[in-house]
DNA sequence: GTCTATATCGCGATAGAC
DNA sequence: GTCTATCGCGATATAGAC
């Protein structure tokens, strides 16, 4: 819609990753990204906050999204009920026909501490956001934080698995984590009490 | 022990708290940091990888100690009560005496975006070591992952708790936090089912 | 798009402890 | 002498200001 190229930003996250992957995040500068995609520092600085910020695209919607899905499931629903619902929801979509693209992402943000610390900050946006949606379905506020903490912990710990075995669907690992989880919070405890259990 | 005032990382430590407290962490300048501390920029960053682990001093070992506190759990203990056993241990001990640190540094970090990256990357180290000594007593990797983000999630939520409230002891807080947790995992299902429940 | 501040780090020197 | 903490200089890249 102008004079310049278009995809702009996109040339700049192609150009970032494969720069980050053939020499190393550190060791690839701003200058030699943009001059990659045939544009300049400047321009670069303009789309993305600093040079982490280009492996982590169009991840500043999702918070909303998550959000938004969280008010949309039936109101008498308990929180760990909307994570499984939720989960079956956007499973199936997530990270559809991405290719190569999410595995070398993850090769590139494990090997650098401030790419990893980014990515934690992302999802505690995410978590931020199911906090409040839960809490606007009337979760008290220790409720609802834990709530996000362990949807956004098995969410992560799915995402994980599921790029590490180059098969399988992830609508299943999710399901596997959930399992999991169940199966870590329901285990008899090795003092056996009643129901109402208490910890002192 | 030398010609130089002993200390020089606490004071840098002292200096750099009460400058981001005084004008702001972006504000604030390594310079000024060194300067208020009777040092050179250059000894600051001896100290210090970079100017945010200045409020993350000492952070580095606990991952370790509680590696070694979980090693010396009961071997027969589950791991969601070697956490809560876990916590009863050191809960009584932490945060014991710092007065006013531990709320001034609190204030600092949620001031700053790259500061609650960095607090989130402190948090998955310890998450990963736990991760680990729960494989080292025998769960299943996706067990030990999940049992890990849940501690620390635990951790997190508590001692942000306690922060907020002035009063009352950290291990209340805590035994709060589980409490919560347990009646969100326990909870009947909406479509209530038998015990070996199953997500699918 | 240009200019600039400052975070960060490599290197060599120095000063006292042992 | 060795060891360690510190200092001073200088270089570079990020990131923000203009």
């Amino acid at each position: 819609m102008s004079r310049w190229e278009p995809g702009a930003r996109d040339r700049l996250e192609r150009a970032a990753l494969d720069l980050f992957l053939e020499r190393g995040f550190d060791q690839t500068t701003v200058p030699q990204i943009a001059a990659r995609a045939g544009l300049t520092t400047r321009t670069f600085f303009r789309h993305f906050a600093d040079k982490r910020e280009v492996l982590f695209a169009g991840q500043d919607e999702v918070p909303a999204l998550v959000a938004d899905l969280i008010a949309r499931a039936p109101a008498a629903m308990e929180p760990m009920d909307v994570i499984t619902w939720g989960f079956q929801i956007i499973a199936p979509t997530m990270f559809q026909d991405r290719g190569d693209y999410p595995r070398k992402r993850r090769t590139v943000i494990d090997s650098n501490e401030g790419l990893r610390e980014r990515e934690l900050g992302k999802l505690a946006n995410l978590s931020d956001a199911i906090n409040r949606g839960f809490q606007a379905r009337g979760s008290d506020d220790l409720t609802a934080t834990l709530a996000a903490e362990i949807a956004v912990a098995v969410f992560k710990v799915a995402v994980r698995r599921w790029i590490d075995q180059t098969d399988g669907d992830l609508s299943a690992v999710i399901a596997e984590a959930l399992n999991a989880l169940n199966a870590l919070t329901t285990v008899p405890r090795t003092a056996p009490e009643e129901s109402g259990h208490t910890y002192r």
